[in-house]
DNA sequence: GTCTATACGGGGATAGAC
DNA sequence: GTCTATCCCCGTATAGAC
């Protein structure tokens, strides 16, 4: 039940694998087809051309993200089980999507977001500005502390995990783990202590204690 | 005072900003040649090949952050003075190299750190060591709290600016400043937030009330 | 829808003159 | 040390048969 039995889906895989892997400028053509196992020129059937078929994987990877991350986060109500919430929700959609988080990245360092200005538009407006929403939820509630500038601090909460997903062979080295990266257990455990250290940093010191954080069971990524 | 009159150096200079930019497989070593004002067969009179030049770009790279970063931690005997001495190392380092990010993940994402592994151990032993030890040591004074693991904090603390510098256009977009990025101001500011926010991460709930932070003046990045 | 065959430019690398 | 000239492979894209 995971063959994908038509071409284009074959070829947007393919092709998204390979983006992620090795960039758009260093995948040829010649391998997207060989690995979606079609021919070079059916390609040219089923998109315009290269840059054609990068915006649809493009399109389908952003769009992926948002669609799930709203049907997520619309559960949560209460602040601290938010910011929970939307640690859990990166960490499990690059477990589930391990080449994303690569493929994310090339885009913005090689292109400056061009091809996914559209996408990363909508992601502002939606799964960032929800996450913002409930930070100044709980500094208005008094739970979080309110000298913090709530953008600054959603982009701190962010980029723990998408940095440790980014720097996988650097972190494996520094902890001792070598450049294959850390273990899928260490990757885990890395996304509970990111969401402790970012509500340890926005937590009010004069807050009444917050319960203990539920030690969730799930382990989602690879 | 800023021409690079011997050959070897503007073949690396060049060859820098261009792997930094389009990634090493991206990179025509015409397009180094021709940066860099002298002839493509030149490169392989200094150099082995396109591999043996890249090793040198990132030696070179990783080698100045480490020699930077040791001496200007020395410095710093306070645990809390230690943490934001990191942080306004990595923001004014790649203030000063602004390509230096891109070249950094590129080498990560595209080689699993294969070229720059040796770098990389010696940056585990150095700055890297230097601020779990730092961490440790606030811990063990009561000034940080006890319960985080001292290399995921360590990770935490440097995940928020080394994210913000590789993420810009998106920040950018998500900021409302398009995808250029934010402005220069901003980005020196979120150096300031990141070591806040760390330290409110880090501190001990019970220990004694921080001074203020300083406002640094200094203003290093681009 | 899917393939074969091919045009055409650009890539890394070397030989060898100066 | 620095250049010209060149080899050969591989990249994207298209024409057109089936």
């Amino acid at each position: 039940m995971d063959a994908a039995p038509d071409s284009r889906t074959g070829l947007l895989d393919a092709a998204e694998v390979l983006f992620a892997g090795r960039g758009f400028r260093s995948t040829t053509i010649k391998a997207i087809a060989a690995a979606a196992g079609v021919n070079t020129a059916l390609l040219y059937y089923y998109f315009p051309d290269k840059q054609g078929l990068y915006r649809t994987v493009l399109e389908r990877a952003f769009g992926g993200l948002i669609t799930e991350g709203e049907g997520r986060l619309a559960a949560a109500s209460d602040p601290e089980e938010a910011v929970r919430a939307f640690i859990a929700l990166q960490s499990a959609y690059f477990g589930r999507h391990p080449h994303r988080p690569h493929l994310f990245v090339r885009e913005l360092i090689d292109h400056g977001a061009e091809y996914a200005a559209g996408q990363l538009t909508r992601l502002a407006a939606t799964l960032f500005r929800r996450l913002c929403d409930v930070i100044e939820r709980g500094q208005a509630a008094g739970q979080f502390r309110a000298d913090l500038d709530a953008r600054r601090a959603a982009i701190s909460v962010v980029s723990q995990v998408a940095w440790m997903q980014v720097a996988r062979p650097a972190i494996g080295i520094f902890i001792g783990a070598g450049p294959g990266g850390p273990s899928a257990r260490w990757t885990d455990e890395f996304a509970d202590h990111a969401a402790e250290f970012a509500l340890f940093a926005l937590r009010a010191t004069d807050a009444p204690p917050p319960r203990p954080a539920p030690r969730r069971p799930v382990r989602t990524s690879r």
